[in-house]
DNA sequence: AGCTCTTCCTGAAAGC
DNA sequence: TGCTTTCAGGAAGAGC
């Protein structure tokens, strides 16, 4: 599933060949997916990319004013999600169409930036320059930047449990449960932990370990554990060094106890009982 | 505030 | 073998 260090991948894919190009043509298939495809396939035509970028799990493709267009076209951004399994990658135009591809960008170059999404939770919309700040409103802060101390003021008050707030994208942008389940098991915290209990260490510590997991995943190009391709259709390699993520059943790297798996948050959770233990249950009170 | 449930969608895997 | 059911999950919305 494409979470930050897959996103980030993407981005990185892209904007080493993207920025320059003209779009030629836009062409979709199927358009629920897309927040006014019409609009786009409109608007898109004639315009440059000036930059891409990353914003939490969401990639921003932005656009300048193209060279045909002028004054009149102001600036846009096209936004995308992955989703679950969305895919964003750029062929040339005369390449096979892969399933499931549903959005065509035909550039001025011979190549075609194509996305694929089998199930379709993925999200595209085209958001005016002047709208983008909104957008970025609703955003959580960027778990690569966001520093220790705001780390601490952000989570320490929540009376959630911690994994819910890990994998909320208003509080903390771009990390989802792979990437939720590794911090935590680095962290040694247990995913069911209120977060308004953990010490300042503990939450140092987390602070931390999101940081160290997704710099690792990001080395390492992303996590691939169904469809996650980059720009170029490479799978990631980070899945073969997750520690507890879907190894339920199987001995921990650390302590050797098994690996167990739960559901927090409505998500399946994987945890170390021994490395990260259950939070204290409360001591029910003897009315009298 | 925060929890659970439901919906979206398809393919893989399990069940019969 | 082959058909049917179940499950997975990011995000949003409903209801509690």
């Amino acid at each position: 599933m494409p979470e930050l260090p897959e996103v980030e991948t993407v981005v990185r894919g892209l904007r080493t060949s993207l920025p320059g190009c003209t779009v030629a043509e836009v062409r979709f298939g199927k358009t629920d997916f897309v927040e006014n495809f019409a609009g786009i396939a409109e608007r898109l035509p004639g315009m440059r990319v000036s930059a891409v970028k990353r914003l939490g799990k969401f990639i921003c493709i932005e656009f300048g004013s193209g060279a045909s267009t002028g004054v009149a076209n102001p600036r846009a951004n096209l936004i995308v999600h992955l989703g679950m399994t969305g895919q964003l990658t750029l062929l040339r135009s005369g390449e096979a169409v892969a399933p499931h591809t549903h959005a065509f960008f035909a550039l001025d170059d011979g190549r075609e930036l194509r996305y694929t999404d089998i199930r379709r939770f993925g999200r595209m919309l085209l958001v005016p320059e002047s709208e983008l700040a909104d957008f970025l409103g609703q955003l959580g802060k960027e778990p690569l930047e966001i520093s220790a101390e705001e780390f601490c003021a952000l989570l320490g008050s929540r009376r959630a449990r911690i994994k819910a707030l890990l994998l909320d994208q208003s509080v903390l942008g771009g990390i989802g449960n792979i990437y939720a389940d590794e911090s935590l098991f680095r962290a040694r915290l247990h995913p069911m932990r209120i977060a308004e209990k953990l010490s300042k260490k503990q939450l140092l510590s987390l602070h931390k370990a999101i940081r160290d997991v997704l710099a690792d995943a990001i080395r390492f190009r992303g996590s691939s554990i169904s469809d996650y391709v980059d720009s170029n259709g490479n799978r990631g390699e980070f899945q073969l060094r997750h520690r507890v993520y879907q190894r339920d059943g199987k001995p921990c790297f650390r302590c050797k106890c098994t690996i167990r798996r739960v559901i927090v948050a409505g998500r399946s959770s994987h945890y170390c009982p021994r490395c990260q233990p259950a939070p204290r249950r409360r001591k029910k009170r003897i009315h009298r």
